[in-house]
DNA sequence: CGCATGATGCTAACAAATTAGCATCTGGAG
DNA sequence: CTCCAGATGCTAATTTGTTAGCATCATGCG
């Protein structure tokens, strides 16, 4: 099993890795824009410098500035976090995790969209061990 | 609306905080145990009192020793994670999320545990907005 | 073309985080 | 009781993180 896990990141390089994977891209303005307690435009761009030479995010050229991406795309990101989530909070049982997920959705979804969530579980019962 | 988020903590801090949500508490020797790259006992004890400085854990005697317990409830820590997972890379979509959750379920998820799934969400229909 | 606006690359300084050593104290084993 | 292992309270030093300034370069406008 290769080390599959998230690189420690510093906290404004957490913010920032953050708003990138919300984000898709950003250049340094939209990072700033988006930033708490948003630093100078100097301040980001070196951020963003140092995330590259980490290797966190790549740099490409859209039209004249650059945008910054996440080097390890979303979906696996989104899995390490999810991941991790579920082993802090949950003890490592996804259902537990389902289960609040439900709670906080249902003040929030409606009917339809719970009805979705059931033929999800039953297609996800097609696959499963049994 | 009161300012519900958590607060931003340095790499070791959060690390530490993870370990204690994990174990609901812990001594110093427990979380030098469980640190990733763990440094010395003296470190770990030095980062264990800023936390309480700052008001993130509390310290308390059980028998011989002290042992440090999250300030925020694991409940509420819980929900905050989730929460800024889900803005992160859901869209802020909890149904997003839980179809997510439902793929990595599928692999280790059995059949009673798919069923009990699906009550859950039965139950929050009868809570829900319609 | 000459200028204003905003991006870039580099550098520097300050603040915070991370690390560990030391002397002392406490509880249990021999 | 004496000794050992591990815990405690303090302090200090180094490493990282965070911040920003400056000179230069490109782009769009009058």
């Amino acid at each position: 099993m290769a080390k599959n896990e998230p690189p420690p990141l510093s906290r404004r390089e957490r913010q920032i890795m953050d708003i990138l994977y919300q984000r898709g891209q950003a250049s340094a303005g939209d990072v700033q824009a988006d930033l708490p307690d948003a630093p100078s435009y100097s301040t980001v761009r070196t951020l963003l410098r140092v995330l590259k030479d980490k290797g966190h995010v790549t740099q490409e050229y859209d039209g004249p500035r650059y945008v910054y991406t996440p080097a390890v795309p979303r979906q696996k990101a989104k899995r390490w976090a999810l991941e991790n989530l579920i082993a802090t909070f949950f003890d490592g049982s996804v259902e537990q995790a389902m289960a609040t997920l439900i709670d906080m959705a249902s003040t929030n979804l409606s009917r339809s969209e719970l009805k979705r969530l059931k033929s999800m579980i039953d297609k996800a019962k097609q696959g499963e061990k049994g």
